[in-house]
DNA sequence: ATATATTTAGAACGAATGTTCCAATTAGGT
DNA sequence: ACCTAATTGGAACATTCGTTCTAAATATAT
């Protein structure tokens, strides 16, 4: 039939994604991504369509590689409360490893008011993580490592409502021991 | 001398503080400020310079109301744990009155990577609120509402933090319960 | 009343924006 | 080896971006 692409579509598209998770959406260019991608314009728009797109699939990729980051750091772990403390703790130690903050979560302040489509996309993420910590708050209820008193899904609402606070304090402050504070009282206050 | 200008600058400077705040700043365009403002392009460089500089006093003049909401909202209670749940509960009904989320937050998220002098400016407004909080922390301590073994300013910036939280959760589903429930929990965890 | 400094309205600027198009290239199926 | 369909590089598109400029209008101080 015709030609392979010379680029690989998904590393590709890790590039464009590290771009909006720095920047944003509005602050990044397709000069930007053009030049950071390594891929000529219109092969760009051939295979991810337009910016817009592009950045939804930047978006789900983040949350697809995330999220099975933190599910991993919990896999093993027998204590579920703990295994909790090791996703925070993963997160925490990813986020300032990449020196950038949940794209989940900055996307939320930045399109969410904008844009309704991306904004059912970052509802439907948080769900998940939502679901994910609500499991975990459940198994720990059983295993009564925590109280059972509290609604599981509210208190995975907490936790991960919690999480833009330690995002905003790092973007702001940088400082990981004020940062592992603030985890450390999110998770007290879980018990 | 000369000519008295047409506008009350300060009145025109809510409205760009509110354009600024709804779609933060790169996604504000100066065609947007010069339509919802009223204000002649060349009056509005000559006024208050460029698209940054109005920006930072939009920035600064939201700060300065919402803090003094805040404050407002807690004079006269005499207890300083209820005041801090009366700030708290001020900040939730005028998110949800205004149907816009802390531009200090969403302005956190969207330029303290981008953007030094903003991002300093957002430290210093931060620090601000995490003293208000501190000061009331300190002084519930005193009158044994909370318990004196937490640092009061960790608390504070806790509180402050987890503000970031209950504004992505009205972002994303804008469901009023849920973030007074979050609110609950933060203030409970205080104790 | 006149001179003067400032504001006003709106045209105009170059640069950057997202997107499209086209000719040249290239690899796969027959 | 040759046709064919897709990819490639890069020019080109119309808009919009933030900003500046000019000329007319206007209010103040003398």
């Amino acid at each position: 039939m015709a030609r392979n692409k010379e680029f690989d579509p998904t590393e590709k598209l890790e590039k464009a994604r590290d771009l909006f998770w720095e920047k944003g959406y509005h602050a990044t260019s397709m000069q930007d991504l053009v030049s950071q991608m390594q891929v000529n314009r219109g092969s760009m728009y051939d295979t991810y369509g337009d910016k817009h797109q592009l950045f939804i699939e930047s978006l789900q990729n983040y949350a697809k590689e995330t999220y099975a980051e933190y599910k991993q750091a919990a896999t093993g772990e027998k204590s579920p409360f703990k295994a909790i403390e090791l996703i925070v703790k993963k997160a925490i130690q990813r986020s300032f490893e990449e020196e950038k903050v949940c794209m989940i979560v900055k996307s939320s302040f930045e399109m969410a008011p904008l844009d309704n489509d991306v904004k059912e996309i970052l509802k439907q993420l948080s769900n998940a993580l939502i679901s994910i910590f609500g499991d975990l708050i459940g198994k720990a209820q059983q295993a009564k490592e925590i109280s059972a008193e509290k609604n599981a899904r509210q208190s995975a609402q907490f936790i991960v409502g919690s999480f833009a606070g330690l995002w905003q304090m790092q973007a702001l402050y940088n400082d990981r021991t004020m940062v592992e504070q603030m985890a450390k009282n999110i998770l007290d206050s879980l018990k």
